[in-house]
DNA sequence: ATGGCCGTATGCTACGGA
């Protein structure tokens, strides 16, 4: 099975780019972020035309998430309401989160909040929605199903298995996920508290794909449009795909295809894939 | 250099992004 997370700073701009793309790369599901759309106005033919299906959770001018699927999946809900209840009602006026099921893995696509600057409300508001995913994810993992018991391994924790999450993060994990972080202490995407808060979701389970294959630094899924960021490489790896410790041992291959940041009119963040 | 560049809205400027 092979995944992949793009943000492509809307979706209907960036149509072509994500045809072509899929048309070359044609993995299982393709995870959208940043679509810009409302739900009625997104691009469907396209994608039913390449044999895809679409999962789709938009807005007006801003976020928007969507998942694309050879197969049509199982259990899709959007936000965290359906875990959370009226815990987090007011966070999924943002359309930021879609997840679905493949095969028996679960599959969560992610537009974590930008934060803006360090302090702003913003900011805030991502750490509040940090909180959230992690209280998702435990919701998540104490509603599955036990793994079949054996006399080798038994499990007492709620742990979610079978999970692949991934999205846009608008967060370096690691100073080696930055081009340079010196300073980064008041960077937004770099603070201690955003780093901690992610971690503290990933404690459920969740270990990043990327550095399975992976080790050093100078590899990026974004740079800015400005100051020609992509031609110097000042990037920073803020998209990533978590696997609970199943799908990490069947992971066979992760990357990030950096080609279609190099197109006319591109989205800012490359495509990041897992084959499992 | 507290900016640069890009997409959206019913636009001629503001905002959000990261």
């Amino acid at each position: 099975m092979k995944v992949a997370t793009w943000n492509v700073n809307s979706v209907r701009t960036r149509l072509n780019h994500v045809v072509n793309w899929l048309q070359e790369n044609p993995v299982d599901v393709l995870c959208l972020q940043e679509t810009k759309v409302m739900d009625e106005s997104f691009p469907q033919q396209p994608f039913t035309e390449l044999g895809y299906h679409a999962y789709i959770s938009g807005q007006k001018s801003y976020n928007g998430v969507a998942l694309l699927s050879r197969e049509p999946l199982s259990e899709v809900s959007t936000g965290f309401a359906p875990l959370l209840g009226d815990q987090a009602i007011d966070l999924d006026e943002q359309k930021r989160v879609i997840t679905g099921v493949l095969d028996g893995v679960r599959i969560l696509n992610l537009y974590v909040p930008n934060g803006s600057s360090v302090g702003s409300e913003k900011y805030l508001y991502k750490l509040r929605w940090l909180e959230a995913l992690r209280n998702y994810l435990q919701a998540l993992g104490a509603s599955s199903q036990e793994p079949a018991a054996d006399s080798t391994s038994h499990s007492p924790l709620p742990t979610p298995h079978s999970l692949l999450v991934c999205g846009d993060f608008n967060i370096a994990l690691e100073d080696i996920d930055i081009h340079d972080p010196t300073g980064r202490e008041k960077m937004v995407m770099a603070t201690e508290l955003e780093r901690q808060a992610l971690r503290s979701v990933l404690e459920f389970g969740l270990a990043d794909a990327f550095r399975k294959f992976t080790p050093a630094g100078e590899h990026f899924s974004w740079w800015d449009y400005r100051a020609a960021a992509f031609r110097r490489n000042l990037g920073w790896r803020i998209d990533h795909i978590y696997l609970t410790p199943d799908l990490y041992t069947r992971a066979i291959a992760c990357a990030i295809d950096a080609a279609p940041r190099k197109l006319e009119q591109p989205s800012d963040h490359a495509p990041v894939w897992v084959e499992l």
